[in-house]
DNA sequence: TCTTGTCCGGTTTTT
DNA sequence: CCGGACAAGA
């Protein structure tokens, strides 16, 4: 016990040792937040407070998870099975496996990620003949995901115009669309056990007793879903304030590292928690563990120019360490350029590849740091690009596997009818699909491809159909009792893929990915479970990591949202100009400005030792030369903890008006009324609409017209001459 | 039905 | 500028 607690700072063990209520931990960057969580599960079992089969722990990425069972499997002898620690959608899946029947799913259904959730609007929407000039498929998806995320089924949106009406029956039909074909989507996962907890009191009562003690990872990443199914789990109620009798929740969060707002997370949760299980117990982790002094000033001075925070500051006892590195280059290619000395300088002194790391707002900005780094002959390892299970060879493969499990997943039959090329185009496919869609008493919502076969009219098209079908039946039948590995081999085999892949010139590659799946599934082993739609289940929820070249000592390459979690020895932050970095599209948003602030303070404390910033004067996008300013948030750092290593003065930086050029240069969009002092992204205040951001704008003085986004409230246009609007 | 050209659009990402 | 998505020829 002592063993246990032993080396934990003063906050951190009376986080541990809290008694059994909700409560809230103020995580900040590098303080121990993962130590703490796994502590704490481990001292409330050693104590005889909880058993294993009392423990509830969720996080949001499969790796975080992974983490946590490590650890505790360090700190505690025994075993762990029985706790649930997992990611919300690995949970769920569990939850829903159990009790399929329960909530109306088929024993084998599967999981659609997201591209596979496109495909599948897009099918619909063809088969509804919608224009998709006026409903593209993706902004459907974005609809119907931004919905699920909210908790609300199509009956529940409300639409007050002929355009919003329309999006809901898509959604309607979607949903009955999956229905039919038994496949959920990531978003479903949630919802569905949402509701069945929702409505079945057995279920919800068993679990509610289980799970004594619920934990949360990153809470401040969670959405207003996933905030309701945690309330429900731990009996606190749906309105207002929990029970005495609700289960502990021991939520760990940092809202200043908030930045996917864009995919649902809602900071405010924090609030509400607070509020509705009546936390008594705030404790704030500040003394970080990762960064120098300097660092920590500066992301300290930067997040202070964010309103509306819980408030947390950030110290060290390692000492300031370094200055901060400021570099300002002429264009985004003498930036690449100095990165490269310098990372030389670097590894000549010692330091490891892996522990440099190189950050940029967007990924596009890799390119050119890429070519070069490759031209120096220096190894790299960019993060964010195709994972494995996405790879087209893979999910053809996938696709095959999961029509042997449930012939009825449309998405999997149309993706592999004709792959390889079997003489079934476009139009014996739209032929099946209106076969497809006769409704009888039977089956109101139509049937799936694979039982309209035989319904085709005798041709051509009917056989060819037939023969898949037979295809597919033959392959389940043949692979029935082989293991896993044999199973996928056969299938590769039998569909044609494998040479297919080998007549094509450039499969070389693609083969071995084949073959690394046949590796993936022989060391996968699942006990209880049918092995096959484990394995299924593994693809869809965990798309496996990037073209890891393991071993291999490699600078790293990676956006500033893909660094969350991370820590680096030496850390690069690229790109600081307005427009990137911040990047334009957030300030049409509300708030916008402010999570690009917290991402700046991801990408700042990720940093132990030394913090590089860089920016340039222009840069190449989209096949245009840009010139920007240097970014705000440099400007936000004091310049005490900073170190210039290219002159400040004489830099044409002095003042947007003084800047000399040889080219016309353009400029980002800034029209605003005259020199009334509003401009885009300017954050306003009105009486009845409440906060809002400035969009565009029209006209000029008094006479002009701007346009807010209110966020909740809409975007409106308003006239300056009648409007009363404040800025903030 | 499969290959070649043109057009468009272009944050961030996990599950 | 560069990749993905779709429309016209072999």
């Amino acid at each position: 016990m002592s063993e246990l607690l032993a080396n934990l700072n003063q906050e951190q063990f009376a986080a541990v040792t809290l008694p059994n209520q909700s409560a809230l931990i103020l995580a900040g960057a590098g303080s121990g937040k993962t130590r703490v969580l796994t502590t704490r599960i481990a001292w409330l079992i050693q104590t005889g407070q909880a058993t294993p089969a009392n423990i509830l722990a969720v996080t949001f990425t499969n790796k975080a998870a992974k983490e946590m069972t490590a650890r505790l499997s360090a700190m505690l002898p025994i075993n762990l099975r029985g706790m649930w620690i997992g990611t919300f959608h690995g949970l769920c899946n569990r939850f829903l496996r159990a009790h399929h029947q329960d909530a109306g799913l088929p024993a084998m259904f599967q999981i659609l990620d997201s591209a596979d959730q496109l495909s599948a609007i897009k099918r619909l929407l063809k088969a509804l003949n919608v224009d998709d000039e006026k409903h593209p498929p993706k902004e459907v998806m974005y609809f119907i995901n931004g919905n699920k995320d909210a908790g609300l089924r199509p009956q529940h949106v409300e639409a007050d115009d002929e355009f919003g009406r329309k999006r809901v029956e898509y959604y309607r039909a979607y949903d009955e669309q999956c229905q039919r074909e038994g496949v959920v989507d990531f978003a479903e996962l949630l919802l569905r056990t949402y509701e069945l907890l929702l409505k079945n009191e057995l279920l919800r009562e068993h679990y509610q007793s289980r799970f004594k003690h619920i934990l949360v990872d990153e809470f401040q990443d969670t959405n207003v879903l996933q905030y309701k199914w945690l309330k429900l789990l731990a009996g606190a109620g749906l309105q207002g304030a929990a029970p005495a009798t609700a289960n502990a929740i021991f939520a760990v969060g940092d809202d200043d590292q908030s930045i996917y707002a864009f995919r649902g997370a809602r900071v405010g949760n924090m609030l509400d928690f607070e509020r509705d299980f009546h936390v008594q117990n705030l404790i704030k982790l500040e003394q970080n563990y990762r960064s120098h002094g300097h660092i920590l000033d500066a992301a300290n001075a930067l997040i202070k120019n964010n309103a509306q925070r819980l408030g947390k500051n950030l110290w060290t006892d390692a000492g300031h360490g370094e200055p901060v590195r400021v570099f300002e280059s002429q264009t985004d290619l003498d930036e690449a350029r100095w990165l490269i000395s310098e990372i030389k300088a670097l590894i000549a002194d010692g330091s490891k590849r892996s522990e440099i790391a190189l950050l940029y707002r967007s990924n596009a900005q890799s390119r050119v740091i890429e070519q070069m780094l490759f031209a120096e002959g220096i190894p790299y390892k960019v993060y964010g690009g195709l994972r494995f299970f996405e790879r087209a060879e893979v999910k053809h493969a996938i696709a095959y596997l999961r029509l042997l499990a449930n012939p009825d997943d449309d998405t999997s039959y149309a993706r592999v009818v004709n792959f390889p090329a079997r003489g079934i185009g476009a139009r014996s496919l739209e032929q099946l699909n209106d076969a497809a869609k006769t409704r009888d008493m039977a089956n109101p919502a139509g049937i799936s491809f694979y039982r309209a076969v035989p319904l085709l009219p005798q041709g051509k098209a009917a056989q060819s159909f037939a023969a898949f079908n037979k295809l597919i039946d033959g392959m389940r039948e043949a692979t029935q009792h082989l293991p896993l590995k044999e199973i996928i081999d056969h299938v590769l085999d039998h569909s044609g893929l494998r040479a297919h892949y080998k007549a094509e010139r450039e499969g070389q590659e693609r083969l071995e990915n084949l073959n690394e799946l046949i590796n993936a599934a022989a060391n996968f082993t699942q006990e209880d479970e049918d092995s096959l739609i484990a394995f299924l289940t593994h693809a869809s929820l965990e798309a496996g990591d990037n073209q890891a070249e393991a071993g291999q000592d490699a600078v790293q390459l990676m956006s500033v949202h893909s660094s969350k979690g991370l820590e680096f020895n030496q850390v690069f932050i690229t790109g600081l100009e307005e427009g990137l970095f911040p990047h334009e599209n957030s300030t049409k948003e509300l708030d916008g400005i402010d999570e690009e602030r917290r991402l700046m303070y991801v990408a700042i404390t990720r940093a132990r030792h030394r913090l590089y910033l860089s920016f340039a004067q222009t840069r190449m996008l989209h096949g245009q030369t840009r010139y920007n300013s240097k970014s705000q948030f440099l400007n936000e750092i004091p310049e005490q903890g900073l170190k210039w290593l290219t002159p400040r003065f004489g830099s044409v930086w002095a003042g947007d008006d003084d800047f000399v050029a040889t080219e016309k240069p353009t400029y980002a969009k800034s029209k605003a009324p005259g020199d009334s002092g509003w401009r885009i992204g300017q954050n306003v205040l009105h009486a009845k609409f409440g906060n809002g951001v400035i969009v565009d704008a029209e006209g000029s003085g008094q006479d002009g017209r701007l346009q807010v986004n209110f966020g909740r409230n809409g975007v409106k246009w308003l006239a300056l001459a009648y409007a009363k609007l404040e800025k903030v």
